[in-house]
DNA sequence: TATAACATGTAACAAGTTACATGATTTC
DNA sequence: GAAATCATGTAACTTGTTACATGTTATA
């Protein structure tokens, strides 16, 4: 994925930071919209910094661990403004990993089925509680969480309906 | 993802296949649904025959090319049984690769975000036509290819709300 | 007779995850 | 004094992709 780059340089031109901080920013404001695992990152940036998108500078606090704060280059831009657009222009279709299951709903009992999907709702359900619970953020990043928000709405009705029709084919 | 599995022993369940054939299917007739490549087919064909899911019988037709058709086992079965059943009652979130460069949109203008946005929307807008094109299936393999039908729409809706925001944006 | 379709694979690579390792500091 | 938080990483593994290799047969 290089949206993760993306993101990365898109984060890195409004404030410097380091990779904790980047982490804690991704798991706790973005986790809705991507999982970006911790060796990811780190792994991410030394890469970025070897082609010259970012550099680093050491800052210590007290005795604590050293941290390598990362700030964007003019190179590193050039790269956000290129890689912004040509992402920004394609349609990436979205494979759903819950949609292979459902071929096979046919091979459970409608008792069965429903029980499942019940379970699948409830998670759906929490998730989200969370997104309609955080914050309001700047600019289009919350039009970045408004799309996740109709997406999960859309597959609520969804599962509605497969319920519905489960409930219809018991009645038969 | 373990689904891939889990829709191969479902259609060996159906019909003994050989590989190409498989893939063919996957290739024509899931196409909306999953991206299997064809490297990755044989991988997983012979991962699964080591585990005892499958079993080999070679079929040749003149002097073609052997074809290894498989078969799937009673211990596939049990493990079709419980892969259905696990994965039906999960949910998985989907991390849409297009969100990121979403958060970055007022980075350009609302002209060019527009034209861009335009550019994903036509291939949107195909991908809704092929999906209405494709013929329909028996039992739930249709609840399927509906459900991936009215996440295309949802879309659809989601890119034009986008649009108008950003014309009016331009008229301020 | 060239090209598409049939049929199966291997090797090298890319991306990302899990589990592990390290050590300081703050909080309970 | 134990546990959580701060801070960065490495090594091994998993999964999947791309590009390549091979040879037959039907079709244009």
């Amino acid at each position: 994925m290089t949206t993760r780059e993306l993101l990365f340089l898109g984060l890195l031109r409004h404030q410097k930071m380091h990779g904790y901080q980047l982490n804690e920013f991704i798991q706790q404001d973005l986790a809705v919209c991507t999982d970006i695992k911790k060796p990811t990152a780190y792994y991410l940036l030394n890469k970025m910094e070897a082609r010259g998108w970012i550099t680093q500078s050491s800052e210590q606090i007290g005795n604590r661990p050293l941290r390598r704060v990362y700030q964007i280059t003019p190179t590193g831009e050039i790269a956000f403004q290129s890689m912004l657009r040509e992402s920004m222009q394609e349609y990436t279709p979205t494979y759903f990993e819950d949609d292979i299951p459902l071929a096979f709903l046919d091979e459970l009992t409608t008792d069965e089925a429903s029980t499942y999907l019940e379970t699948r709702k409830e998670q759906l359900l929490s998730e989200l509680e969370i997104m309609q619970n955080t914050p309001v953020h700047p600019g289009t990043v919350q039009w970045m969480l408004e799309h996740r928000l109709r997406h999960l709405q859309a597959e609520a009705a969804w599962l509605d309906e497969v319920l519905s029709r489960l409930t219809l084919m018991e009645e038969e």
